[in-house]
Parts: structure tokens; C-alpha cells; sequence
DNA sequence: GATATGTATCGTAATATTACAATATAAAAT
DNA sequence: ATTTTATATTGTAATATTACGATACATATC
């Protein structure tokens, strides 16, 4: 046990369920609205800002890229990362449909 | 360590982090969309319906509950549980604004 | 009040996550 | 070529999550 049992849900469930967690963490939120504000980010920035040692820090970086979210580029010694457009659409999409499955208030309890 | 640091981050962003997290599982999305498409529900419904253990349902179902995102009221023998609106509104408003921060694909990368 | 029914809780095993120090790697500057 | 700088990886400890059987609990029904 201790093993979500992805094979019982849909490909959707199972996709928005890994963006939803890929972002769940109030470390990766504020990474990505680090990146959101700047339109660019370099990691060595996010380490003085944060308050988080650098290898933790690469370490949610590197959970935000392994769900697609972001992506990056080396930039001379650096790297910069940034939005992935595509998964930023999809996480909008998704997100925005399953949200919008909540009709008004009737509710029953 | 393996503790998350939420005494760094913003309460917004811890909170939009525990919102995320608590629906970051397929059987958790099953659950609020099988909620959502009859407006009420019947945990036992679910046993039947997801292909997961009477007790992992009812663990998954407090998640949810603890998060603020459902509410479950006595009825009868069994609970009715549905989407709570304050939260749900709180969601739309929090997740629409996070993901409305990025602006097109001015991409750096 | 005993029994049935629906849900919650407890205990527990397997696995995942979070965080960091230490170390490795890779590109630029000296 | 060595040193510096920026990031990634490895190893590891603490904690959290997922799943389920067993059991408790609470409300109807008999």
C-alpha cells in the first residue's frame, strides 16, 4: 500500500491531479510567482529571496519541470527558467472546466 | 527535517498550497466531480463507484472536509456531503488570480 | 434492546515528500 | 589550467501520504 492506485481513474483525473500537486507547495507557489512577475527567473535569486537552502530550492525546481510547468534554458553560467506556455494553457484549461463544474448554490446540505 | 518551512511563505500562499493539495489526488478530483454532477452525495456511493476501500474513501472525504472544500451534514443513516460555496468561490478567486498573473508567451526560453 | 446499515477511526505497512549538508558538475573568468 | 560561480545530484533524517483490514460508533429498523 501507500501507492495512489492510478489505474482505477481517468488519464484527466490523473493529469490534472499531478499539476494540482506539481504546484501544491507553498514554496513551488512562490517560485512560480517569482517567475510570473519577473516574465524570467535565475535560481540564485530564489535562494537569497526565499529563505530556502539552495538544494531545496533546486529541488522544486526540478518537480516543477518534471510536470511540465516550467522550463529552462542555460543562460551563460546560469539557467533561466520560465513558464512553459503550453502547460500553463492546459493547467488553465483544466483547472478552469473542472472549477466551472460547481453550479451556484442549491446546495443540499 | 521533511517538514514543510509555511513560517517563511505568505498566508496566502500556504493557504492556496493546502487548498491545491487537498484536491492534488485522482480519487480526490473523482470525488468532488461525482459531487458536483449530482450536486449531493452519498459516501457509500462512492465505495461502489471509485473501486477504493470503504475507509480510504472516508480518509479521502475528510481531506476534503479538513480543506473546507466539502461539507457533510446527517442524513439519516448516511451523510450527505456536498461542496461548501465559501470555499469553493474562495478557489475560483485564489487559483483565477494566481494563474491569471501570466501574462502570453513572452517567453524568455 | 438487539440487529442491521452507513460512516468514522485505529493501527499499520508501503511509499512519497521535504529539507539540508556535502559533493559533483559545468561554464566563465582569471 | 586553475579558480570562481551557478546549479544539480546524492545521501539521509524527519515527516506525511496512501491504502486497507479491523473495529468502533451512531442511527434506523425490527
Amino acid at each position: 500500500m501507500g501507492l495512489t492506485k492510478t489505474e482505477i481513474f481517468t488519464d484527466e483525473q490523473n493529469q490534472l491531479a499531478t499539476l494540482l500537486k506539481a504546484m501544491a507547495h507553498p514554496a513551488r507557489i512562490a517560485i512560480l510567482q517569482r517567475i510570473l512577475i519577473s516574465n524570467t527567473c535565475i535560481c540564485g535569486d530564489l535562494v537569497g529571496e526565499l529563505g530556502l537552502a539552495q538544494a531545496t530550492i533546486s529541488q522544486h525546481l526540478k518537480e516543477l519541470k518534471n510536470a511540465g510547468i516550467i522550463q529552462g534554458t542555460i543562460e551563460g553560467v546560469s539557467i533561466c527558467y520560465c513558464i512553459n506556455p503550453k502547460t500553463w494553457k492546459l493547467l488553465e484549461a483544466q483547472i478552469g472546466s473542472f472549477l466551472a463544474e460547481y453550479k451556484g448554490e442549491t446546495a443540499c446540505c
